[in-house]
DNA sequence: GCCAACGTTGGC
DNA sequence: GCCAACGTTGGC
């Protein structure tokens, strides 16, 4: 099993629309290594959702419901792809960006390295973490 | 609103 | 194939 943190705007798409909907297409995404994760993912895999934008910070917890598949909204056929994602339950305490830039156990997160990548990997210990925090 | 990071495009 | 110009993302 792999753990996974992607990003949206909540303005265009937010938690709480994931969360309207149960489950839903994370489509649209065109970036090449943010592709490259969307492939590995496999169904059940955890999946916290991060506000970009005004809020930053992450505010949900989902899991894959459908592995990757070619993106309806992939008009010209460049091999882009889609999961399925499946709300879980909103985080009691978000998660915010400046909390994570505190914590010495999610210094190496992507999110802090790479701030344009959309989906990434989180290791074991930062996805527990993560929920330790977000809760109380 | 600004700017750094970084991906993409296009001229050569 | 290189690289300058440009566009986008996203934090501050």
């Amino acid at each position: 099993m792999k753990y996974w943190l992607v990003k949206t705007e909540p303005e265009t798409y937010g938690w709480r629309d994931l969360e309207a909907k149960e489950e839903d297409i994370w489509d649209g995404v065109r970036n090449y290594q943010a592709r490259n994760y969307m492939k590995e993912m496999e169904a059940g895999d955890p999946v916290l959702v991060y506000h970009s934008g005004k809020s930053r910070e992450i505010v949900g917890l989902a899991k894959v419901s459908a592995s990757a598949y070619p993106d309806p909204s992939d008009k010209e056929n460049k091999g882009w792809v889609s999961v399925n994602l499946s709300a879980q339950k909103p985080l009691s305490v978000p998660v915010a960006l400046a909390r994570i830039k505190e914590e010495d156990a999610l210094q190496e997160m992507a999110l802090l390295k790479q701030s344009r990548l959309s989906v990434m990997p989180l290791t074991q210990s930062e996805f527990e973490y993560i929920l330790k925090i977000a809760v109380r």
